[in-house]
RNA sequence: GGAGAGGUACCCGAGUGGCCAAAGGGAACAGACUGUAAAUCUGUCGGCGCAGCCUUCGGAGGUUCGAAUCCUCCCCUCUCCA
């Protein structure tokens, strides 16, 4: 509570919103003033549907983020307990249902994940897994003490349904929206938690739990939702070919998380500063006034700075090395840019390039490294690759490794050893 | 449980005995143009020892010289009825 003073001289609810994380709030006002005036507990809830949180979650963090550094009290609420059943909404179909060893290990590793983000030592922010609460409710009980407060009527009229009204909605996630309105009344009682944040699709979930303590506790509760992402080019952000990018190193590199960033689109670029930087905002408007070849520049701080946030200064600074050194000039640091080790022998008798490129990875066949030296866009060492017949050997090594490139952007270092 | 519709490559979706490795669109990939952006144009887009061969059209069998296409059984999805 001390800290809140010496923290709170700007309030986060305009922070946020000039940063575009405001799409709608129960009570705009009321939110404002809490805000202002006094230390908030608010929650977002992430899923446990995979081994790590995905660009997509990424909002969500931010903006607990920025409460805590205003001083208010974030809790990532890590859903083990509805991750069982699946939240339906905005999907067009039943979700796979996971099995509860896996839901229970993604959801340790998930809750591990989130310190980076924002300090979680019980008191200034911390997690919890609504699991806890949810697995031994008594289904009687329950729907005599909160059941009752949910009219069918006002669920199946809601937007977030209407989709699955059509193609079937089973039984179990039509509750799921009843199990995240308590989770919000659980959180309001043992917690004092007062505000849920999530993205838009979750709007119908968070009015159901503001309305759901309100029935019960007579007392106000507030929700707020950021903007659904997409891409100027029409995609989900944060998807790309190869599927989501990860958070988690080892899952998507940090060198491919900068690339992710440093590729965007250039009519993103301002917004992605707001959302996921915590750069001032006058910093941000400089950038904005970048124009042409410039915007390259903005998308380079963009890349280091989502990168320092999720892998570290350390990690941030070696991507971009690698970054600058395989596209024109610049660094001379290479070491993040992916590699592979392979034996000396097996280039004694000279290796196909077809088999080089298809077994590091860079296509996922031979018949497709062909492909790709027929079409031009295959390079070893920059020189291009001219004939699908060309094979290497020791003395295409440079200080005992070589440099693959696919394309224009997807290099790959071959160590010999 | 009853009646009907359907399951085709990453997605959508044509094809209903040979001319089908399977139209068309989208996505994706490469090249040109560029700024590691967008747009546009061109090409590619199952695998391989690549003028040929192998494996695909929910699964398993069968008919046939020949099947994604016909038959049998099974699995799954959707709609209506109970």
């Amino acid at each position: 509570m001390e800290g809140w003073k010496t923290l709170s001289k700007t309030n986060v609810y305009d922070t946020l919103k000039e940063r575009g994380f405001i799409k709608q709030v129960t009570d705009e006002d009321a939110v404002q003033a809490a805000l202002g005036n006094s230390q908030v507990t608010a929650y977002v809830g992430f899923d446990p549907t995979a081994d790590s949180l995905h660009v997509g979650n990424l909002l969500g963090l931010m903006a607990l983020a920025h409460l805590q550094r205003a001083g208010h009290r974030p809790i990532a609420l890590i859903g083990d307990g509805t991750g069982m059943i699946g939240d339906p909404s905005g999907k067009t179909e039943m979700r796979q249902l996971l099995t509860r060893e896996k839901i229970a290990s993604n959801a340790e590793r998930i809750n591990a994940q989130i310190n980076r983000y924002f300090t979680m030592d019980g008191h200034a922010g911390f997690a919890v897994r609504n699991a806890d609460w949810l697995l031994d409710l008594n289904l009687v009980e329950f729907l005599r003490d909160i059941g009752r407060h949910f009219s069918v009527n006002r669920m199946l009229a809601a937007e977030s349904y209407k989709v699955r009204m059509e193609t079937g909605l089973s039984f179990i996630e039509f509750n799921y929206q009843i199990l995240q309105a308590y989770d919000f009344l659980k959180l309001f009682r043992s917690h004092g938690c007062t505000l849920q944040m999530g993205g838009d699709d979750q709007w119908g979930n968070i009015i159901a739990g503001t309305d759901l303590i309100r029935r019960v506790e007579s007392q106000p509760a507030e929700g707020l939702t950021w903007p659904l992402l997409t891409t100027a080019g029409g995609q989900k952000m944060g998807k790309t070919a190869k599927g989501a990018v990860w958070l988690d190193g080892s899952k998507t590199s940090p060198y491919e998380y900068y690339q992710y960033w440093i590729n965007v689109d250039d009519r993103d670029v301002v917004a992605l500063l707001k959302y996921y930087t915590f750069l001032p905002m006058t910093e941000i408007e400089k950038l904005a006034r970048l124009e042409g070849a410039e915007i390259r520049k903005a998308k380079e701080v963009l890349a280091y700075e989502t990168t320092e946030i999720t892998h570290g200064k350390g990690e941030a600074d070696k991507a971009r090395e690698a970054s600058r050194s395989a596209f024109g000039g610049g660094g001379q640091d290479i070491s993040a840019v992916p590699t592979t080790e392979m034996a000396s022998s097996r280039f004694d008798a000279g290796v196909l390039v077809v088999d080089v490129f298809a077994e590091v990875g860079l296509t996922k066949s031979k018949g497709e490294a062909r492909r790709l030296i027929q079409q031009g866009g295959a390079y070893v060492n920059e020189k291009k690759v001219e004939t699908i017949d060309d094979s290497l050997t020791i003395a295409n090594a440079v200080e005992g490794a070589l440099m693959l490139r696919a394309g224009k952007k997807r290099y790959h270092r071959l160590m010999i050893k």
